[in-house]
RNA sequence: GGCCCCAUCGUCUAGCGGUCUAGGACACCACCCUUUCAAGGUGGAUACGCGGGUUCGAGUCCCGCUGGGGUCACCA
């Protein structure tokens, strides 16, 4: 087993972006591969036609290769056990449900859906688990061949043994046991010729030479399933690692984008990877957010490379238990990434999301202002929009703020005034018109007025943003340009001579 | 409900019988710095679910209870 290369597989179902949780399934399986020196597949498990989504596969790729997940066979690279898509794949699956038949480890079904439910509706009026009573288990071979051939509709089931006890390895939990007779005749082929999930994984992890399962817990109760399947065809199975699930953040069930989520303020935490990458996350910080949910880097070190996770990362470390979504987590590690930027890094980062907003930016300002805004923003990238997008805003649109916000703490109207005359006469008479000079020239200002820093930078930074909350006053200046800084100090005054 | 898994601060976690008066991080609180907001610095509060064992010794091993989660489809 040592000698056998590694080879890990990320296998999703296309109904609709990547769930966060998918993702992080994606990355330790990636990781592990990379680690190991071996291969990464991308595998798509499209056989259920009812939950077709056509847009699936493309936004799933999309949301892998932001994370950095790249795939060494799969969907638009290709590779020696292809086709990856299942749908593609139909042949394989009906030739070994027809082998596993032969065989005597399956059977035809012919049983209809109506019929099964009225077997389960007995089954709950007598208090019974629900279950196929396995009527057509009973149909001779001779039997059942005959009525395959004379066109009947049909199922193929796995003939799942009535007694013993089936014992399941799992690298993180151990072994298992569990009773046979409470593994269920489970469908492997369905009528329109399409495998189930427990058929198609085990061909396809056989054929695709997978070495190392790492899926989501989910799985364990049909884990003995896919067990006595892999005995049934005889092939030699991957080690298994089933990984904790990512619940709320409340802790309370799973994450789920039909009931997302929110958080203390009421605002919904998403639960697909898109909306993250809309929502100014980067992938960075992502990936090093999800590396540290069911595992961790040791040492204490919280911030790290995906290369540094990568040589430390082992199966056994894996924590066996299931983990609410630390989301206050993700938005410091995302804004302690985005102050590790480069100010080009950042502006590039930031530029999306500004003219998202509907905002012209002009390069210029924006590598300024990227470094002015880079501390400030708390969680994401979206956050400069409602802190700095004034800067951008067209100026004829700029409504000054009202008078009681101009004027600062422990301060009258008439010092504002002052404050305001006395700083247009700066503005307008200042060489060289900077952030360290106007600033200098402020400070000496407000000794001049005998008022603090704070109340005259105050009454300034309120003038120029109409915001309480905003970027630095000579900052702002600087970005606005001498001649708009100017109109919006009149305009402040007007207001303010106004309300006195 | 049946079956299965899991159990250390509010949350993510370290801990694999003695070094635990339980460590780190986020969040929270206080103070410092300060040009609003941040960032940064310092300090603080907060956890081994309960009960039995085993052992000289248990957060660490075993059992039970409780709690939480997952799963019971011709979906994955």
């Amino acid at each position: 087993m040592a000698e056998s290369p590694i080879r890990t597989r990320f296998a999703p179902s296309p109904t609709g972006s990547l769930h966060i949780g998918g993702l992080r399934t994606a990355l330790f399986n990636w990781m592990f591969a990379r680690k190991h020196g071996g291969q990464f597949i991308l595998r798509i498990e499209d056989t259920d036609q009812k939950r077709f989504d056509p847009d699936a596969l493309r936004t799933l790729m999309e949301a892998m290769r932001w994370a950095g997940l790249d795939w060494d066979e799969g969907p638009e690279v290709g590779g020696p056990c292809g086709p990856y898509v299942q749908s593609e794949r139909l042949a394989h699956y009906q030739r070994w449900a027809r082998w596993l038949v032969e065989q005597g480890h399956a059977y035809p079904c012919f049983c209809t859906p109506e019929r099964l439910e009225q077997v389960n509706q007995a089954k709950a009026a007598r208090k019974e688990p629900p279950g196929y009573d396995r009527l057509c288990r009973s149909i001779s071979p001779v039997e059942a061949q005959a009525r395959v051939d004379a066109g009947e509709k049909y199922v193929v089931r796995f003939k799942a043994p009535l007694e013993g006890q089936t014992i399941v390895q799992d690298v993180i939990r151990g072994e298992t046991a569990f009773d046979n007779h409470t593994i269920q005749d489970a469908v492997l082929l369905k009528s329109d010729g399409f495998p189930t999930y427990h058929l198609a994984v085990v061909v396809d992890d056989h054929l695709m030479h997978i070495s190392h399962v790492m899926r989501a817990v989910e799985w364990y109760p049909s884990y003995p399933l896919h067990v006595l399947i892999w005995r049934a065809f005889g092939w030699d199975m991957p080690i298994f690692a089933h990984l904790p699930v990512i619940l709320n953040p409340n802790g309370k069930g799973k994450m789920s984008k039909r009931n997302p989520p929110r958080d203390k303020f009421g605002n919904v935490i998403p639960v697909m990877v898109h909306h993250y990458m809309e929502n100014g996350y980067l992938p960075q910080a992502m990936v090093n957010f999800l590396a540290q949910i069911g595992w961790n880097f040791g040492d204490d070190r919280e911030v790290f490379t995906i290369q540094e996770a990568i040589e430390r990362f082992t199966l056994e470390a894996i924590n066996p238990a299931n983990s609410a979504l630390p989301a206050d987590k993700l938005d410091w590690l995302n804004a302690t990434y985005i102050r590790n930027l480069t100010t080009p890094e950042l502006a590039a980062a930031l530029r999306p999301y500004l003219e998202r907003a509907g905002l012209v930016v002009d390069e210029e300002r924006l590598l300024k202002l990227a470094p002015v805004v880079q501390t400030r923003l708390k969680k994401n990238l979206t956050e400069v929009v409602e802190l700095a997008g004034f800067i951008f805003r067209p100026y004829e649109d700029f409504q000054p703020a009202p008078a009681e916000q101009i004027i600062q703490k422990k301060m009258d109207a008439a010092a504002a005034i002052r404050t305001l005359e006395e700083s247009m006469t700066i503005v307008q008479s200042i060489d060289d018109f900077s952030t360290a000079t106007l600033l200098a020239a402020h400070e000496a200002l407000a000794q001049r007025l005998e008022l603090t820093n704070g109340q005259v930078f105050g009454v300034l930074r309120v003038a120029l943003s109409a915001q309480t909350i905003s970027t630095p006053t000579f900052e702002t200046m600087e970005l606005l340009g001498r001649a708009e800084t100017l109109r919006r100090l009149a305009l402040a005054l007007d207001v303010v001579r106004a309300a006195a």
